[in-house]
DNA sequence: TATTGTTATACTCTATAACTATA
DNA sequence: TATAGTTATAGAGTATAACAATA
């Protein structure tokens, strides 16, 4: 039997599991079109504000790596990338050892922005998790750090 | 103290719910684009799926209740409702009491195509939550309903 | 007068292909 | 020859505004 411990025993045959698959993909994609609706700054785009988290979590890094980490193409990065500069956000440094690359840093004005934003992005989100109880809190705190982590698997 | 036990206890100055509610925000907003190109019909958008979801679970809606359950304007619905038409997977009849409205209803094609293309969806999922370890996977089936319910209130 | 749905139009975001510079 | 990033272009999906038909 090829079975790990690690693993979870997914079985797709098994009903709850395919319910459960069918209904997180539906929920993500609705979700997330509600979010893209609730701009912290109305001029950034979902993506340029998660490049500017990911900045923030992971210190500086190559468009190349960027663009890996959010699944966009380079071009789009490379665009991205652009318009954060022109708003001040970013930095752009060339790469210590490779001249074909940049290095991308957010500003002192990304962060404050991101704090400030901080707590427009939970007044939404609350407001939408008011009509929870508190297991289903619960159930949506320990889920967060698993979806991230399937978000960039 | 303006505290009802069924509401969870969200405090936004709290760290852990601030950080919890970033890290959902942005971990919707990566999968989703990962799942965009997880398409099961490579003809057939995010939205579009979604919307026979939607039709599979509750059954004939009309176009407006379509475009508020999908977070959609009326015109997106409009061309959503009628390119699945095209394709044989709705199909659109006369409202019984309002002649304004019209009813959308999926035909057995779309059930079939929805059944059919589960087998593909779970294979990527699974495939994504291979990497999880069973704890982990525990948490995501407990907060696929939370995000669900999330998605529509 | 309000509501449902449609048509016409424009915008945002992303991708692909072709190119430049460096490794 | 391969890789990082850019430029130019096209396409998908959605929104807003103006309109038609019905309540």
């Amino acid at each position: 039997m090829s079975y790990s411990k690690d693993m979870p025993d997914l079985d797709l045959t098994h009903g709850d599991d395919a319910a459960a698959v069918n209904s997180l993909r539906s929920a993500v994609m609705r979700l997330s079109r509600r979010l893209k609706h609730q701009r912290v700054d109305e001029s950034l785009s979902p993506t340029e504000m998660s490049v500017l988290g990911t900045l923030s979590r992971c210190g500086s890094a190559t468009p190349g790596e960027l663009a890996r980490k959010e699944h966009v193409q380079p071009p789009s990065m490379t665009r991205i990338v652009a318009l954060l500069e022109g708003k001040g956000l970013v930095r752009l440094e060339p790469h210590p050892e490779d001249r074909r690359q940049k290095v991308v840093t957010q500003t002192e004005q990304a962060e404050a922005m991101l704090e400030e934003s901080r707590r427009k992005r939970n007044a939404f989100l609350a407001g939408l998790v008011e009509g929870l109880d508190e297991d289903e809190w619960a159930s949506l705190r320990a889920a967060a750090p698993v979806l991230e982590k399937l978000a960039h698997l």
